[in-house]
DNA sequence: GTTCTTACA
DNA sequence: TGTAAGGA
């Protein structure tokens, strides 16, 4: 599969999204209310976030850490309203093969995204930001 | 045990 | 934004 599909997996739960971001749950789900993340959801109503929706979300906190407010951040980021462009991805094959996926591999797969999927002007963000899961 | 929604000392 | 309540 491309990497396009690869970046919108739906593959982790807010747990890690709240330890890999370092915002709260209240902060991530209200971020969704205001359309700036649409993340997945499995078939028991759970929050699914692909790493697209990771990469969104860390962009919102350096926003956020630079004292910008929700409609500021609005101003400066696209909004997510178009489920056909870049709508995070979640099948039924996609939901039970994430059951399978340890913390470890979710990380892992992070990782992985770091170096390969990287897109143009966000990548010193993403890596300054998730740096310390990883041993340099 | 984790996540979800709603509501507010 | 945090936190409590009550379910799933």
């Amino acid at each position: 599969m491309g990497d396009e599909i690869r970046r919108n997996m739906a593959l982790f739960p807010i747990g890690i999204v709240m330890k890999l971001t370092d915002l709260s749950a209240r902060q991530i789900r209200y971020y969704e209310q205001h359309q700036l993340i649409v993340p997945a959801r499995t078939s028991g109503n759970q929050r699914l976030f692909s790493f697209n929706d990771v990469e969104r979300l860390l962009e919102i906190k350096a926003l956020i850490d630079k004292g910008v407010n929700i409609a500021g951040i609005k101003q400066v980021m696209n909004p997510v309203a178009k489920e056909s462009q870049d709508a995070t991805v979640l099948t039924d094959d996609t939901e039970e093969k994430r059951k399978e996926l340890t913390d470890s591999q979710l990380y892992r797969m992070l990782k992985q995204q770091l170096v390969t999927g990287r897109r143009p002007g966000q990548v010193s963000l993403i890596q300054g930001e998730l740096s310390r899961f990883f041993k340099s």
